[in-house]
DNA sequence: ACCTGAACACCGTTCAAGT
DNA sequence: ACCTGAACACCGTTCAAGT
C-alpha cells in the first residue's frame, strides 16, 4: 500500500491522478478477496488510499462501478474463450469451447457472479460483443450443415446447459464442500432411498451432479442429439 | 397492520407471542415486495410490528432466518412438483415434471432465488427430501429400462440444463426487459453478424435463448439423446 | 474539473435491561 | 424465557467546500 499520509491525514491528490481504471482494478483485486456480495464501496477506496467520496465522484452508484466491472469481465472471458476453428469438427469445437468456459467461470467466482449470476445490465458494447462471439459459432454450425435455427438453437442449449453446471458447481462448492463427505453416509438410507444408496455405496456417481463426468456426459449427449438433427437437416437440403 | 401503540410507543408484547413461524412470513412477505437481495430484517420486523431486536432473538443471524426460508422453499417447491407417475411413459413424466418445475420458479422470484441461485446451506432434513424426490425419478426410470447410473445421470442432466434455463429467462427478464425489443433492432446488423440479423429480421428466434420455444427444444434433444441410451441400456441386459 | 470530509439514512448485530 | 431500546460499526449516497 502507498503511503500517502501524513499524522494519518489523506494528502490532497491532484485532480485526473485517479483513472475510473484503477478504480475498477481495485474493486477487482477487493471483489476477489470479499466475493462480489461482500464487495463494499469503502473498501476499494481504502484500498487505493482515496476518498470513499471519491469513487462516487467517477462513478455516481456502486452499481455502475459494477456495471463497469461486468463489462471488463465480459471481455476478459470472451478473450479467453477458442475462436470457432474450421481445422476441427464442429463438435470437436463445441465440446472444447463449452469445456473451456466452464473451467473460466469455474476458476473464477467473480467472474460468474458478474456475468452469469448477478442482476444486471451490460453495456450495449459488451452486448454486441456477446452476440459477435455467438454469430460466428453459428456461421461455423451452418457451414457444417445446420439450418441456421438449428444452429442458433443448439449454440443456446449448450450455454444454457453449461450456464447451469457452472451455478450448480459453484454453489454446492461454497456452501457444501466440506460437509457433503460426511454427509453423504448419513444422507442417503438404504431403506427409503435404495437406488441412491447403492449408487453411492458403489461410488457411481457424485451426488452434486455437476462434476467433471457430469458434465461430460450431459455435453455428450447433447452433442449426439445434434448429430441426430444434422442428419434430419441434412436430408431436407437433398430433397 | 394491526395496532398495537400507544402515542407511538410499542406496547410491549408477551412472551411467546412472536412464533418463529410469523416471522418467516414475514419474510416472505417482505422478500416477495423487495426481492430476496434487498430483504432487511428491519423490513421484517416492521411488517410485523415488533423489535428489530426480537427478530434476532429468534434467529441469532439474518443468514439463520435465510435458511429457516430455504427450507420452507424447498418444501413448498418439492410440494408443487408431480410424483412419479406409472401411467405415463418415462419420457412424458419427465417434460411434464421440468416444464412445471420452470414454470414454478419463472412465477417466483424468490423461490428460485432462495433455493437454486443463492449461496446457502440447507438443514439436512430439506436436503434429504431433495434427494428422495430424486430417488423416486430413479426409481421410474429403473423400472423403465435404464441403468441406475444413467438414471441418475438423465435426471441430473435434466436438472442442471432446467436451473440453466431458469437463470437465464430470470437475469434477461429482470434486466433488460424493458430494452431488448427495442434493442434487438440496433444491436444486430447485418454487416457483422449476418446469421443473427437474418434470424431476428425472420422472427425465427428470441435471442433471449431461454423462451418456451427454447426449452421445448433443449428439453426433447435431452429426452431424444436419452432415448438412444435406454436402447443401449436394453441391448446390454439382453445380451 | 476533480478530490475531499462531514453528514445522513439504513443496515446487521450486541448487550444490558426489562417482564 | 422472551421481548425491548440503546448503542455500535459498517454501508451507500449527498452535498457543500476545497483546489
Amino acid at each position: 500500500m502507498t503511503v500517502t499520509r501524513v499524522d494519518g491525514v489523506r494528502k490532497r491528490r491532484e485532480r485526473g491522478s485517479i483513472a475510473p481504471e484503477d478504480i475498477i482494478d481495485a474493486a477487482f483485486a477487493v471483489a476477489e478477496r470479499d466475493s462480489i456480495d461482500n464487495l463494499s464501496v469503502q473498501e476499494v477506496a481504502k484500498h487505493l488510499d482515496i476518498a470513499v467520496t471519491s469513487v462516487f465522484w467517477h462513478f455516481r452508484k456502486k452499481e455502475n462501478l459494477l456495471r463497469a466491472m461486468s463489462d471488463e469481465a465480459i471481455q476478459a472471458v470472451q478473450q479467453l474463450l477458442p475462436s470457432p476453428n474450421t481445422a476441427i469438427s464442429w463438435r470437436a469445437f463445441l465440446e472444447e469451447y463449452y469445456t473451456k468456459m466452464r473451467e473460466v467461470y469455474r476458476t473464477n467466482d467473480v467472474l460468474a457472479d458478474l456475468v452469469l449470476i448477478r442482476l444486471s445490465e451490460y453495456s450495449l458494447a459488451s452486448t454486441h460483443l456477446t452476440y459477435q462471439g455467438v454469430e460466428k459459432i453459428v456461421a461455423l454450425l451452418v457451414s457444417a450443415g445446420f439450418s441456421p435455427v438449428n444452429a442458433w438453437r443448439l449454440n443456446g442449449t449448450l450455454l444454457t446447459y453449461t450456464r447451469g453446471i457452472i451455478i450448480s458447481e459453484r454453489t454446492q462448492r461454497i456452501q457444501q464442500v466440506a460437509t457433503i463427505d460426511e454427509r453423504q453416509s448419513t444422507l442417503i438410507v438404504p431403506q427409503s432411498m435404495p437406488q441412491l444408496f447403492e449408487l453411492v455405496q458403489t461410488n457411481s456417481v457424485s451426488l452434486s451432479m455437476a462434476s467433471d463426468d457430469d458434465f461430460t456426459f450431459g455435453l455428450s449427449v447433447l452433442l449426439s442429439g445434434f448429430e441426430q438433427l444434422l442428419k434430419s437437416d441434412q436430408q431436407r437440403v437433398s430433397d
